[in-house]
DNA sequence: ACCTGAACACCGTTCAAGT
DNA sequence: ACCTGAACACCGTTCAAGT
């Protein structure tokens, strides 16, 4: 444990949403990781909601951060949409995790309207990239661009999920392959 | 409720299982919706890892006749493949559920070994049918269609997934649309 | 055969109270 | 400021008892 409680919370917490989503986050295990008790969550986290907003926003900033910097230091834009499928691939590298988003979207009847909008913003920005990176590495139209990347992005999700249904990282590797193959994505 | 308590908690643990998962699955709320109570559930189903294998069951038994049926009824394979789609549209139609499977894929971490067993069955059924179905169509060769028939299915797990984030089943068809023009699934 | 009340051990959540 | 004990509501499960 660090120094700073919420910091470890927000770690701890993102860790067990990706591998247990929303209803699976419990202050009780959360809270013997970071080392306080849980009732002390509700100190740094006036909710389970306020948690879950500040986890899921933290967790689409930083994915930003992330495909900006990859694109910056791409040779080409068709260089960085060939790495993006990794991006995805590490969660599953991380004792077969998936996109918290993902897990949340599933959870979307249970989720706090709060949470919802965050969880919306991870995709939003999946999307925007891909579609800006679609056009400038000219294999989508700007025209076409929008549909293609969405298309991408839950080809993608998609291909997440049931890798873990699996516990099978090679056929995430597979589907992304088999994507290339339809021409989903980019040879 | 009908005469048959048996199959009334069946088709409730369904549509529960469809829109909160594995963990959503209460047998008090549950009860309350067949009108018994949850101890009597147990009558019927020895424990809650036993019912859930055995809605996935019949989940996956019932996808089967289905797509037998649809497979059968088509005038020729190719029509059968651009149906396929639909099949996950109405968990969508039905308040925005989506498949059982897919979201006890995202809860694999919490599923007893039981249950795994019977939602990965569900996941063969479907890309046995897709496998098959591509080759009658000619729309892959018998060497490409395992690959192309997982990809055409995580494609519309992950479609369906993203749609229900948004409660948008016009996002579904879009995306579907997208599938179609990338050259994933047949136009 | 089919169902229930009551209880058990447990867990996530909350808040008044501690330091 | 930061944390906790203790209570609360809830859940899966059991079982003796009811019809």
């Amino acid at each position: 444990m660090s120094a700073n409680a919420r910091e470890d919370i927000l770690a701890a917490a993102k860790l067990v949403a990706q591998a247990h989503g929303y209803a699976g986050l419990n202050f009780r295990d959360l809270a013997e990781q970071v080392g306080i008790k849980a009732a002390s969550i509700y100190y740094h986290f006036p909710s389970k909601a306020e948690l879950a907003t500040a986890v899921a926003k933290r967790y689409w900033e930083d994915a930003a951060a992330y495909l900006e910097s990859l694109l910056q230091n791409s040779p080409k834009p068709l260089d960085a949409l060939r790495r993006y499928p990794e991006t995805f691939r590490w969660a599953l590298e991380n004792d077969n995790r998936i996109c918290l988003c993902s897990f949340m979207s599933a959870q979307f009847d249970d989720l706090p309207d709060v949470v919802k909008t965050e969880v919306q913003a991870f995709t939003d920005v999946n999307v925007a990239w891909l579609r800006k990176t679609l056009v400038a590495a000219k294999v989508a139209s700007p025209k076409e661009a929008e549909k293609r990347a969405r298309a991408i992005y839950s080809g993608i999700v998609g291909a997440q999920l049931m890798a873990r249904s699996r516990a099978d990282i090679s056929l995430y590797d597979s589907l992304i392959d088999g994507y290339r193959a339809a021409g989903l994505l980019p040879a």
